[in-house]
RNA sequence: GCGAGCGUAGCUCAAUGGCAGAGCAUCGGUUUGUGGUACCGAGGGUCGUGGGUUCGACUCCCAUCGCUCGCCCCA
């Protein structure tokens, strides 16, 4: 028999975890759907040629085949492959669908993802993405980059977990840049120390600029540039004093999302030049997400806005805006660091003891009207000593026990016990439900 | 792709080259209508795998596999 063995960047939960993990999920879930997000949940596999946007086979990118492939020959792609995010399918899929599909199109979906990585702490090969994107056709309103920070929000607001949206805009971003005088065969090698900042701290990241052929005072410049951050207002008074102009497609696009979250939290959102996010296909608004009581964590929920989402499948303009939280490193940070709890080993809310085998029947009945009011309930297996019973209820983190030894259908007494307080009530069984109803 | 560290009980880890151990967890008990604490007890091991050195290897050497953590990258 194989020895049992975990696989690298594969994570496994014990039961805690996975509970509170989907716990998380379904509450991403019951969020996206209360501003009228659909669900969408396309298949684990894409063709290759799907999955390789612009021609370009990655080799992180898993590929899905039969062990035994006859066909497998030397320097021939396997045809499909695993996806590594939620949006090449969902382009795909609208390129599709497109006549069926009724804009602007609102999808989430939660799903793993695969991505053939070094795994380390925080970086998986498999992990789950909770994604939400609007799609519209022609011209996508600004209302919806604004609509993306505010649902994230709320998602972390019910896990009792401060967090901040810092948004920047792709447009301004070169633009200013090149204000700057950042030479354009340099840009992107830039950007991509620039979003190095948080991490590596000012002084590498001078360094490093100056390595990429920067004098010092332009590298000083894009320090500064990089590291500005706050309302629109400071925005504007830290371009002025960099000399550099706010104005332009990217400044205006920036301002009106702002202008349209003024009612937000000051703490929970800001403007942030210093966010640039890897991927090639964002053109508008970007977005990271921090957790600034986890600021080691990095970003748990980025994405953005994208002129072209379908155009390499359909021949349309087809412009869409979309944030995506990475679940599984947010959950296993909070996990490590005790950010949320998981004291829960099962969904069970009561525990019935079973004193004895006739009883099976009555708590059988208890059972039926505490599952009926939607309590998770289970009847302990066997008739053994109480305190085992009791003990079952302990550990597994099951909240309440409930003693059905004086009910009857005359009498329907029940004592039930919280073993959190150990108190220990004793009523009629509707007259708990009444106050019980909801968990 | 590059680099570092670690593989011994379910988990976290000990053990000068000389009988394989502890804590936690699990299970049972401390007179059976009430958990957590405490005490007593039990089960549980091919020391990752293969080779070498040695009278003798968990220990030293080589190889291999795996895991972890960095770098690169991150659509």
């Amino acid at each position: 028999m194989p020895k049992p063995r975990s696989i690298s960047g594969f994570p496994e939960w014990t039961p805690a975890q996975t509970l509170a993990e989907q716990t998380f999920l379904r509450g991403a879930i019951s969020v996206y759907e209360s501003y009228g997000y659909t669900p969408l949940d396309t298949p684990s596999v894409e063709r290759v040629e799907v999955l390789a946007a612009k021609g370009v086979v990655d080799k992180e990118i898993y590929a899905l085949e039969r062990l035994k492939a006859e066909s497998r020959k030397e320097g021939v792609l396997p045809e499909l492959g695993l996806r590594f995010d939620h949006t090449i399918p969902l382009a795909r899929y609208v390129g599709l669908h497109y006549g069926e599909l009724h804009f602007p199109f609102k999808r989430y979906q939660v799903g793993k993802v695969w991505r053939g990585e070094r795994p380390q702490e925080g970086r998986f090969r498999e992990f789950y993405q909770a994604d939400i994107d609007v799609i519209a056709e022609e011209t996508l309103p600004l209302h919806f980059d604004a609509e993306m920070p505010r649902v994230i929000l709320e998602i972390f607001e019910r896990i009792g977990v401060k967090a901040q949206v810092r948004m920047n805009n792709r447009k301004l971003l070169l633009d200013l840049f090149r204000q700057l005088g950042v030479a354009e065969e340099l840009m992107a090698d830039v950007l991509r120390e620039a979003d190095k900042l948080d991490k590596i701290g000012a002084e590498e990241l001078g360094c490093q600029l100056q390595g990429l052929g920067l004098s010092s005072e332009l590298s000083g410049r894009c320090l500064r540039l990089a590291a500005t951050r706050g309302g629109l207002d400071r925005i504007g008074q830290s371009l002025e004093e960099l000399g550099l102009k706010a104005e332009g497609e990217g400044w205006e696009e920036l301002s009106s999302v702002a202008r349209d979250l003024t009612d937000l939290p000051a703490d929970e959102w800001c403007l942030d030049l210093g966010i640039v996010r890897g991927l090639d296909y964002y053109t508008g608004t970007i977005y990271e997400t921090f957790l600034p009581s986890y600021p080691e964590l990095g970003s748990v929920c980025s994405g953005g806005r994208y002129e072209d989402l379908a155009s390499g499948f359909i021949n349309k303009k087809l412009p869409g805006v979309g944030i995506s939280i990475g679940v599984s490193r947010l959950i296993s940070h909070l996990f490590k660091s005790q950010g949320l709890p998981t004291d829960r080993h099962c969904p069970t809310e009561v525990l019935i003891i079973l004193p004895d085998e006739d009883s099976r029947a009555k708590c059988n009945s208890i059972a039926k009207k505490l599952r009926a009011r939607g309590i998770p309930t289970e009847i302990f297996h066997q008739a053994q000593k109480m305190q085992k019973q009791i003990r079952y209820a302990d550990r597994k983190g099951i909240p309440q026990v409930l003693f059905p030894h004086r009910y009857s259908e005359d009498a329907p007494q029940v004592e039930i016990k919280n073993l959190a307080t150990g108190e220990q009530v004793e009523q009629p069984l509707e007259e708990w439900l009444a106050t019980h109803a909801s968990f």
